[in-house]
RNA sequence: GGUCCCAUCGUCUAGCGGUCUAGGACGUGGCCCUCUCAAGGCUAAAACACGGGUUCGAUUCCCGUUGGGACCGCCA
């Protein structure tokens, strides 16, 4: 039973894989994963004029970021028009679908007159019964839409969500132009690659029930449907451009761990008891239906932002010293190809690893260990570098200079006795180093800093601070 | 306009008839820690949309109102 599940992802190549599709991606894959199943990626490009090879790339870029990993696939529906063809054609010599010979045009504008007379926007079926073809026209095919009774779709989610049918229109499914529309394509195809639930956006339900007529009329079985409540932005209309980062990748190169994004996307809906952080293992071990929301999701980016930092915060420091090269490369701090000790950047890494929030802000924050030369925040310099630290940063100057052990250990007490000698507080010495060391006024902890600086650097920045003074 | 969905702090949510003076998390304020910045700890403010039922008892069940959203395409 277990593994017979078998469930996909379906984006149409129109754009980069987003915020959306990514979740519905996620639950698609969680729920595949939890039970064993199959996971599929179908790639439906079917609207020609919009969609790109260029997209299908940057959706699989996303998909495989975010280690949503699929077993069989990419399909392309463009590879599988025959198929479809044979499916209308079957149904229209069966009558379960006819030409129709309206226009765009006219269809246009009969829309337009069913909303300025404040009536229902529905196919009128004036082609139905349609004997003779109208000649000069490419008609395209409509699927002859049951009438009568109601149509209950099953949702894993909602529960049963009842539709009349005479609400719903003969949809077309073959275009003018030969080709297939979506709502026919994607019973086609969810019958033939034999998909047992179709988990999606809360923007199909819907479709759903015009779905499930055709399911019947080509005499298949009914696959049960989950449709995952939609993300919304911060003025609660759904998520797109406008309300900033849409695109999955464009998290990638703001410094997003995609763990992260997982793991705040799966939250968007989705609820284990109190729990707010979770590894991939806990997500698919607890993963169910029951416990996804009904209720549209606000998209919080700053929520996002915390959550990346814990990730951050848990990731070993040698694993994130690699993630973090390229940003900075990209902060131009180091050359493209340069190689950097990674023994030394992870240690780096640890002291700054719970003050980013981002590979971005980690990348930044890293550049005065990285570079010969810092330099200064001029308020800090005007602050910390004076005639009254000047006496302070010599003597240490010439405690250091002598002083082997540079771990944190060895320097407390260098730092402590001159301090005592001076009768200053640790701040008055340690904010002075730190502008010495880093250009600014925050960074981890003095000895920390110093330690992966290292004795040659550190007293060369040492003496550079002395000799601005002076 | 029609159809469908939805409704707990600003946001994500826990709650599946009594345990609710409604819990957690993000964010916000305060305090503690402290060499700065973080992290961490403590703490504060902050919600059951409204009106009817059902019930001994409703945040929880039903209906309505209101509000929000989605869809209504020869897009998916």
């Amino acid at each position: 039973m277990t593994d017979t599940i078998r469930v996909r992802f379906a984006p149409s190549p129109t754009g980069h894989l987003h915020i959306g599709g990514a979740r519905t991606a996620l639950f698609n894959w969680l729920y595949a994963r939890h039970n064993g199943g199959t996971f599929v990626l179908r790639i439906e490009d079917t609207d020609r004029t919009r969609s790109t090879d260029e997209y299908i790339e940057a959706i699989i870029e996303g998909m495989k970021w975010l280690n949503l990993e699929w077993q069989e696939g990419p399909f392309r529906q463009t590879d599988r028009f025959g198929v479809y063809r044979d499916y209308v054609e079957k149904l229209v010599q069966e009558g379960k679908a006819y030409h129709c010979y309206c226009s765009a045009e006219e269809l246009e504008q009969r829309r337009h007159l069913a909303i300025a007379q404040g009536k229902p926007q529905k196919y009128d079926g004036r082609c139905r019964d349609l004997k003779d073809p109208v000649p000069g026209r490419n008609p395209v095919v409509r699927f002859r839409t049951p009438q009568q009774g109601e149509t209950v779709v099953d949702d894993l989610i909602r529960g049963s969500v009842v539709f009349e049918n005479s609400q719903l229109d003969d949809l077309i499914i073959l275009r003018s132009d030969n080709t297939p529309t979506y709502n026919f394509t994607v019973v086609v195809d969810d019958v033939d690659m034999r998909i047992t639930h179709v988990i999606r956006g809360d923007d199909h339900l819907n479709n759903t029930p015009k779905q499930i007529h055709i399911y019947r009329a080509l005499g298949y079985e009914i696959p049960k449907f989950a449709h995952l409540p939609m993300i919304l932005g911060a003025d609660k209309t759904r998520l797109s451009k406008r309300h900033g980062a849409t695109s999955v990748m464009a998290y990638y190169e703001m410094g997003y761990l995609p763990d992260a994004l997982v793991n705040y996307l799966v939250r968007l809906g989705w609820s284990h008891g109190d729990q707010e952080v979770f590894s991939r293992e806990e997500l698919i071990n607890y993963f169910s239906f029951e416990n996804v929301g009904n209720a549209a999701a606000v998209f919080n980016p700053e929520k996002l932002l915390w959550l990346n930092q814990q990730y951050i915060m848990a990731t070993p420091p040698e694993k994130l010293a690699e993630l973090v090269t390229p940003f900075l490369v990209k902060e131009t701090i180091i050359a493209e190809g340069q190689a950097l000790d990674m023994a030394w950047l992870a240690r780096a890494v640890k002291t700054l690893q719970e003050r980013a929030k981002t590979l971005v802000e980690l990348a930044k924050s890293l550049r005065y260990y990285i570079v010969e030369e810092v330099t200064f925040d001029e308020k800090a310099k005007e602050k910390f570098l004076n005639d009254k630290s000047l006496p302070l940063l010599k003597d240490l100057n010439n405690a250091l200079a002598s002083h082997a052990d540079f771990s944190h250990a060895g320097l407390e007490p260098v730092f402590k006795a001159l301090v005592e000698k001076h009768g200053v507080k640790l701040g008055a010495l340690a904010q002075p180093v730190r502008v010495a060391m880093t250009g600014g006024t925050e960074s981890p902890g003095i000895y920390e800093v110093l330690e992966v600086i290292g004795k040659e650097k550190a007293l060369k920045r040492l003496e550079k601070a002395v000799s601005i003074i002076a």
